[in-house]
RNA sequence: GGCGGCAUGGCCAAGUGGUAAGGCAGGGGCCUGCAAAGCCCUGAUUCCCCAGUUCGAAUCUGGGUGCCGCCUCCA
């Protein structure tokens, strides 16, 4: 196995190659806690938590490490509005995101990192950065100086000269500043504000610098890799590459990997890729309220079954797809455990049937992940494998009926060790299935309860062999969403 | 204006030089009292357009069109 990883410094897909053999430190940009977190924050960090599971699962040790901003403007501001302490405000946010990300079954991290447990972490680095010669004070407050550093802007592929025109006429320029471009790296505090001592003066750290000081703090000078959301390699990650090499005199990472967004179609008809979900435009959903109406398995399978570099439409149809997608997986499931619940029966043979399927599953899901985590691809080479399964579940010949056994438990060792990597497929199958069930009846206006009268209605019609008032009960509930589906010994029925 | 990216069947989505994965929806069939589910079969002579390189291009080059993002807080 060879993983190649798309690098938005190079701009290539370049082998992965972790600087300590065996290891892999990873830093992933997490959320400013002000307010819940929506489904472009999801997209982040089950990107990222599917990416650390891979190297996990390649034999890895991964020390992952992803922050908390919690002191900013937007939470001093919210604060102050709400009259609760900003770090009461923090905290309260912090316990949604660790919820939102329980739910999306993303792993818990190594590190957790928050700004406000590093100042001192953060005031040494911006000391070390005006030792080098790359920061200078001012009132209070200390700037990073762009110009000195040779190479600002690799990342983000600008120049400094070009970037000034777009810009000034949008941003008024900090006077202060010896180039416009030049950004805060510690803030004096106006009264009222969250402060910090610190050798100038009262005051905060600026946005980028706490990046740089946690990474430094908890993976070194220099790590594997830096992830994050597209918006973030400027200026943030560009600012942050200045910073940690000004500081510590060598690159922060050795690979910078960057996620599309998921955008948000104006409008049912609009034909075109839609725009950027945020807050700023307020076409967001949040996680809470997306998974009170979709299953976390269908958003997770939504948000994977698109390369993570690309954009994806966020959209109910989508969400549907996915989740019909994992209704069908979990029904295979179900049947398989059946099987493998009652044990191998005493006619069972013990041979796996289609040995060369589950080789090219592995094989396929390792290539597609082995190439920039492709999870579409590897989503795909799970097909065959389970409509495989699927049809051995319903099998009537002896012939695959006595090997049914042997090859669901081999299908359920390969399925835990993929659906592992992917935090899809892996949980109890009726667990998911009546989550979605629970999901889809608050779409129809009758109860449960009412479901059930009305088959039983109609069971007793059928027994009597008036097939026109079955019919007219079927009909009748069909217009309520609700679709009978008559097995041998019940009346199943499920929402459209 | 600068920089980065995207455009593949009705929809979603892989595929970065060798002759178009997969999923959803649709159509036909099996099954069923009728259905549903499931299973089988079925769909792009073609990958936004034009030109070029090549034995060969969705894939490379040039031009064009449309869309998106960053340049300001943003995942």
């Amino acid at each position: 196995m060879a993983l190649r990883v798309y690098d938005t410094l190079s701009q290539r897909k370049q082998l992965f190659e972790p600087l300590v053999p065996g290891k892999v430190g990873m830093y992933v940009c997490g959320v400013t806690v002000y307010d819940r977190c929506h489904i472009g924050h999801a997209r982040v960090y089950v990107a990222f938590d599917t990416i650390a599971r891979y190297l996990g699962r390649m034999g890895y040790e991964v020390t992952y490490v992803r922050n908390f901003t919690d002191v900013d403007d937007k939470i001093i501001k919210r604060a102050l509005e709400e009259g609760v302490d900003s770090r009461e405000l923090a905290d309260r946010y912090i316990a949604s995101f660790h919820d939102d990300m329980a739910a999306l079954k993303v792993a818990p991290v190594q590190r957790e990192p928050r700004v406000t447990d590093h100042i001192d972490d953060i005031i040494g680095v911006i000391e070390r950065i005006i030792d080098s010669g790359h920061g200078y004070v001012v009132d209070g407050e200390v700037f990073f100086d762009v110009e000195s550093l040779e190479g600002y802007g690799q990342l983000s592929k600008r120049k400094l000269d070009e970037m000034q025109a777009g810009a000034s006429d949008r941003v008024s320029v900090d006077e202060r500043k010896r180039n416009p471009a030049d950004f805060v790296l510690w803030k004096a505090s106006k009264p009222g504000e969250p402060h910090w001592d610190s050798p100038w003066g009262q005051g905060r750290p600026g946005w980028h610098i706490e990046c740089s000081a946690m990474a430094g703090r908890h993976l070194g000078g220099t790590f594997d890799i830096h992830g994050g959301g597209k918006d973030l390699i400027f200026p943030h990650h560009e600012n942050e590459i200045a910073q940690s090499t000004a500081a510590h005199g060598q690159p922060p990472a050795r690979y910078w990997l960057h996620n599309g967004f998921v955008n948000v179609k104006k409008s049912e008809e609009d034909s075109d890729q839609g725009e950027k979900m945020s807050k700023s435009l307020g076409n967001f959903f949040t996680i809470g309220d997306v998974l009170e109406h979709y299953h976390p398995e269908a958003v997770r399978l939504f948000l994977l079954t698109t390369h993570y570099r690309s954009p994806i439409v966020y959209s109910t149809e989508n969400l549907e797809d996915a989740t019909r997608r994992v209704e069908y997986v979990y029904e295979t499931l179900a049947k398989m455990d059946l099987v493998l619940d009652a044990g191998p029966s005493q006619a069972a043979i013990d041979e796996v049937l289609r040995p060369d399927l589950f080789e090219e599953t592995l094989r396929g899901f390792n290539e597609a992940m082995d190439d920039d985590f492709n999870t579409a691809r590897a989503i795909g080479e799970l097909s065959d494998l389970i409509s495989f399964l699927n049809q051995l579940a319903d099998a009537k010949d002896k012939a695959s009926k006595k090997r049914r056994h042997a090859t669901f438990a081999r299908a359920r060792e390969v399925l835990d060790e993929l659906a592992a990597v992917l935090g899809i497929f892996d949980s109890p199958p009726r667990e998911v299935l009546q989550g979605i069930r629970a999901r889809k009846l608050k779409k129809i206006s009758i109860s449960a309860e009412e479901v059930e009268r009305q088959i039983a209605a109609r069971d007793e019609a059928r027994k009597a062999r008036d097939f026109a008032t079955a019919d007219a009960i079927r009909a009748k509930l069909a217009a309520e969403g609700v679709v009978l589906m008559d097995s041998a010994g019940e009346t199943l029925w499920k929402i459209a």
